[in-house]
RNA sequence: GUGACUGUAGCUCAGCUGGUAGAGCCCUGGACUGUGACUCCGGUGGUCGCGGGUUCGAACCCCGUCAGUCACCCCA
């Protein structure tokens, strides 16, 4: 029988990576902390339906890369493939959105099938914020800030860039989109086929194209900064000084635009270059229409969310990740004879229970002693309480020994073993 | 979904134009040792991704399939 193995694109995360995961898992947390956000956890599993609705029936997540399947009602149920329509349906559900103001994050696995490649895998995890009852550009400029401080205290920021851009209002895109697919549909013969099938159905998606070609094609086309009203000029236009009023560089890029139907007015992408094709590691904007799309109160609504796989990626390729991560045991308990077990189980409970953060492995499987001293010293343990005694004596002294380059052990009463301990560790109770 | 490259022991890889598999590391047993590291001796471990085909004979050739990597695409 052929053996089992994981799904394409879903990968496990060994002992050797989680804590490189759980350092940016912290720092997110303390950065989000700082700004007053609070945690939200909402389901995997959804109506397919809140996604079509939010993200866009003609975009490629809803069109290609949703998992969605029948459940054993016969509902229509997707894996999530991002987190913003989940949080907006469980605060509006539970009336968190009403006539207040919300700052949320949230953290989690995200779906979509897709070519597995590097930066990018079928199953990922995102962190997320969302700000809910701000309307002005100050909480732009803060949701900017969040991730900027995160940056700064993962040592990422000489190597990411900010672009933003003004996408406009839902009015402001309709007219540019009409005006868009006229101009492309005059000038078809000049597109190639993925720009030709998007003309009609999703025009602006175009602009986002690569092939040189196609770009050529656009130099003459109609700009949306030509389209957009007043008051969306003027909300970006305050944005970026707020951005540079507290020191954010940023530089804009008119051809940025989402792949989720929710934005309006002030998106942005932070992206970098030491990651091959999949340079984006976060992206957001305001999406000040979705609650009320998705059968709420018109509440005004900003966030972005960034990609945890390739934030690790990259500070593991930078050698951004202090070595001190990795939580490491600090004492191995070396048992030689199989009488002592109890005893040494025994006296390896007292220890975890006089100190809660003491982190000891008791060594199971017999073996000579100089093997268990081996693994003790592999396990990375800072000390080694060793029990032994001539055969058939009870056990009434057990050796302390530091397992560096000093070697140096000491002789203790099993009584005095969690004094002489903590001495030597500098722990307390 | 498209394309290119790759798939041999737990890991990193060798294996000449086809003749039924090797190295280093790891692991493990022993010797030595000031209860680990060095050195020496021994050992476990692979139906060569999987399935077909060509051949007297395939890890090597052909087809298919699965997986990995990178790019397109897409986005986090």
């Amino acid at each position: 029988m052929a053996k089992l193995q994981a799904i394409r694109g879903m990968n496990d995360i060994l002992p050797d990576q989680t804590p490189n995961w759980q350092y940016v898992e912290k720092c997110f947390q303390q950065a989000v902390h700082r700004y007053g956000y609070r945690e939200i956890r909402f389901p995997i599993l959804e109506q397919t339906q809140l996604f079509k609705r939010s993200i866009g029936e003609v975009t490629d997540i809803v069109e290609k890369e949703m998992y969605s399947f029948d459940d054993r009602n016969g509902d229509n149920l997707s894996l999530r493939p991002e987190g913003t329509a989940g949080c907006v349906r469980a605060a509006d559900q539970h009336g968190l959105l009403f006539n207040q103001q919300q700052r949320l994050w949230y953290q989690g696995p995200m779906f979509r099938h897709e070519r597995p490649q590097k930066g990018r895998y079928r199953q990922f995890q995102q962190f997320g914020v969302e700000a809910f009852g701000m309307a002005g550009p100050d909480i732009d400029a803060e949701v900017i800030q969040v991730s900027a401080s995160l940056w700064q205290d993962l040592g990422l920021e000489k190597f990411l860039t900010l672009e933003i851009n003004n996408i406009g209002s839902a009015e402001d895109r309709k007219r540019y989109a009409a005006a868009l697919s006229a101009f492309l549909t005059f000038h078809a013969d000049e597109l190639d086929d993925d720009a030709r099938n998007r003309m009609h159905s999703n025009p602006m998606r175009v602009l986002d194209s690569k092939n040189p070609a196609v770009q050529a094609a656009l130099k003459t086309a109609p700009a949306l900064i030509d389209y957009l009203s007043d008051e969306s000029i003027v909300h970006y236009s305050d944005l970026k000084s707020l951005l540079s009023q507290v020191g954010i560089e940023f530089v804009e890029s008119p051809r940025l635009v989402r792949g989720l139907d929710y934005y309006n007015n002030c998106v942005f992408e932070w992206t970098t270059d030491s990651l091959g094709a999949q340079g984006t590691v976060c992206g957001g904007g305001r999406y000040d229409g979705l609650v009320e799309q998705l059968g709420g109160k018109p509440t005004a609504a900003a966030g972005f969310a960034m990609g945890v796989e390739r934030l690790v990626l990259m500070l593991d390729s930078l050698g951004k990740i202090p070595k001190a991560t990795s939580q490491v045991i600090d004492v191995y308990m070396v048992v030689v004879g199989s009488e002592l077990a109890g005893p040494a189980q025994l006296l390896a409970k007292q220890l975890r229970q006089q100190f809660p953060e003491l982190g000891l492995i008791n060594h199971c499987g017999g073996g000579k002693s100089s093997n268990q001293m081996k693994r003790a010293f592999k396990s990375g343990a800072r000390l080694a309480i060793v029990l032994e005694t001539e055969s058939g004596q009870p056990l009434e002294t057990v050796i302390i020994r530091h397992l560096n380059d000093s070697g140096e052990s000491v002789s203790v009463e099993i009584a005095n073993c969690g004094e002489k301990l903590a001495e030597f560790l500098s722990i307390s109770e």
